[in-house]
Parts: structure tokens; C-alpha cells; sequence
DNA sequence: CTGAATCCTTTGTGATACTG
DNA sequence: CAGTATCACAAAGGATTCAG
């Protein structure tokens, strides 16, 4: 397995990607169904400080991509749960490698700046 | 204190990479840039339509996140060159990775529209 | 509880003009 | 060539309000 991105091809799935996941929220609403399916509102709140209007339009455009699953259980007490679906699932090594990056970067970081000002919690 | 860390705790390197990865051109950037060292305006020419400022300003960032080394050999016709640094080649992995989401959305778009524009055209 | 609708602020990025 | 400075605009996201 070679360790090498290829010249040109790569660079439009990876596009695709960017697209798909660009957003502020988007890669970690990911991260929080990977774990286990989530309501709305379970995930806003480990999200932390999201707002309905945005999570809502995010969680949307995950589920138009095909990498997540809305399951509405149509109850007078509204109930819908999310989770990530078999494409979604495919997002986990992203995260995985997305991880490994953060710890190097957060290692790095004690002697510089730009990142550690502004550390966002969860609630 | 038993500072009781949960396993949220382990997306905080994934928002730390979110972090230093966001901007519309920086993953492209550090895609080309693990091909080879690529001067600023080779650069800027293989991304495609972006703006010397904000080129500039996401180089910027990703040196002083210490992701890209930015050599200027200080002659009279400028000359600066750009590469990934050790830490950014940490950074392979998730351009593999996003990669492969990549290709498995393409795929999965002969039946889906959002991202098959180059602009979204829902609203 | 899970949204939709509206308004508003912040942020990102491009266009243009200019410099060494 | 490799930027910098300024302006302007669009898009992203938050706050608030309303609804089933």
C-alpha cells in the first residue's frame, strides 16, 4: 500500500469531501453518531454551543450526502434520531487520522499559538 | 479533584485539526504541497481560483500552525517555496482517507444532486 | 422535542490597486 | 514574483420567535 497521494486523480473525491463535510459542526455531528445513534437533542448538547437553526440545516445536508440516517418515530412528542449510515461509516478513518493529527498538533502547540486561544468546550 | 475526563475528550484533537484545516484551500494546499515543494504561484495556478490574499493568508496560518515550511531564497525576483513540514505530513492519512469518502460519494451521486454543481443550488 | 422563519452579526474570500 | 492594503460582498452561523 503505497503511502502516496496520486498525482492528480486524488484531488477530486477529496474535493468532494471538502464539500461534503464543510461546515462548522459537521465532522463532529460525525464523530457523535459514530459513537451511537443520537437525537436532536442529545447531539446539540454534546455539540456544544450549536444552534438549532444551524444544526438542523447541517444535519440536513449530511442526510441529502448519504452519510447520515434521520429516523422520525412520528410520535406527538417529536422524536427523531440520527445516526451515521454505511457511507457515514466511511468517514471513520477521517476522524481517526483527524485525531492522531489534533494530538500532534496539540504536542506542538505548547510552544505556539495560532489554535490554543480560543478552546471550545461542550456545555 | 478527580478531573473526570470523558470520552468526549477525544474529539478535542479532531476539533484541534478541524481547527487548523479550515479554510476553503488549506487541505488543497497541503495536498499539492505533499507532491512536492511548490512555489507561490505554482500554487496558486494548480488550486485554481483563488485570491493572492486569501492564498497568502491560509499559507500564513498553516506555516505558523506548523504544518508548511516557507522558504524565501531572498534574490531579487522573488522566490519563496512552500512544503509540508513533518507534522504536515501527518496529514497524508486524512487526505487518503477523505479520499476514499470522496470516490464512495461520487459514486453514490448518480442518484443525489447536492454537491454535483460546483455551487449549491438549493436555496 | 424538533424543528421552521426571520433578522442580524461575524467571518471568509474575492477584486482591485499598489509595492519591492 | 510574491506579496500587502483596502474595499466589498456572500455565506455561515447565532439569536429570537413561532409552531406542530
Amino acid at each position: 500500500m503505497e503511502t502516496k497521494v496520486s498525482k492528480k486523480a486524488a484531488s477530486c473525491p477529496v474535493e468532494t469531501t471538502l464539500k461534503v463535510l464543510s461546515g462548522r459542526w459537521k465532522v463532529l455531528i460525525i464523530q457523535f453518531l459514530l459513537e451511537r445513534p443520537r437525537r436532536f437533542g442529545e447531539l446539540s448538547r454534546c455539540l456544544g454551543p450549536v444552534s438549532a437553526r444551524t444544526l438542523t440545516k447541517q444535519l440536513r445536508e449530511l442526510e441529502e450526502d448519504g452519510l447520515i440516517l434521520r429516523k422520525d418515530f412520528e410520535q406527538i412528542s417529536p422524536k427523531v434520531e440520527y445516526s451515521v449510515s454505511e457511507l457515514g461509516k466511511m468517514a471513520e478513518p477521517i476522524l481517526l487520522a483527524m485525531g492522531v493529527l489534533g494530538e500532534a498538533l496539540e504536542n506542538r502547540m505548547e510552544k505556539s499559538s495560532r489554535i490554543s486561544k480560543k478552546t471550545d468546550a461542550h456545555g
